[in-house]
DNA sequence: TGCGCGTATGTCAATATTGACATACAATTC
DNA sequence: GAATTGTATGTCAATATTGACATACGCGCA
């Protein structure tokens, strides 16, 4: 998870280009962000709902238990794509999946 | 007419070379891979629909023009990332993001 | 015909993301 | 308190993804 630039660059007091576009810029990065935060919490209700250990994840998928970790952790090193193959590989159904995304 | 899941694929540039491959294809990757082609039809339909040009989202969301003609033509080297940053900034709402999973 | 406009395709250096590994921390059980 | 089990954090070489650019294609129009 990218770390919140508007916090960062509000906090700093900073104008970036127009105030249109800063604000623009905000709110979609905003949404992903927070699409990411439902997702991210999918996976560990999923996985936890199903009794599996990040390890037994990660075999599934064919990752790492420190992989596992860093997504749930929402590390801004994960990408939506791992996230969401965690998600499925989880076991989490289309409908739980749906629901996420539309969390937000 | 619905085309089929094999054509769908090899249509979006998937790398699934023969049939013996697709069914190797794991139930999870398949559902990654849908989930993706959803979300990709929905960006070309949101862009249409608020007439702007690849060149026109593109700017909105500071890419460019060559990433949105491989977005929209399902090109393996887009990330989902990508495609739903496309998406939010082509003007589709949380809704629209719904629809797009109904809709597989 | 040539011209503008939107889109498609190939390339590539820069950057982002990956699995794997080491190691630390927390709670549980013996 | 030591072993076990599950989770967290830092690192890094390998790989994947990125925007930018050049260029080609299709199509309507003067």
């Amino acid at each position: 998870m990218k770390t919140g630039k508007l916090e960062r660059l509000q906090a700093a007091g900073w104008k970036v280009g127009s105030a249109e576009d800063f604000l623009q810029l905000s709110e979609e990065e905003a949404r992903l962000v927070a699409l990411k935060l439902s997702l991210i919490s999918a996976v560990k209700k999923s996985r936890i709902k199903r009794k599996l250990s990040q390890i037994d994840l990660a075999q599934r998928m064919k990752s790492s238990q420190s992989r596992i970790a860093k997504i749930e952790a929402g590390d801004p090193s994960v990408s939506l794509d791992l996230i969401v193959r965690a998600l499925i590989a989880s076991g989490a159904t289309t409908r739980d999946i749906q629901a996420a995304f539309t969390a937000n």
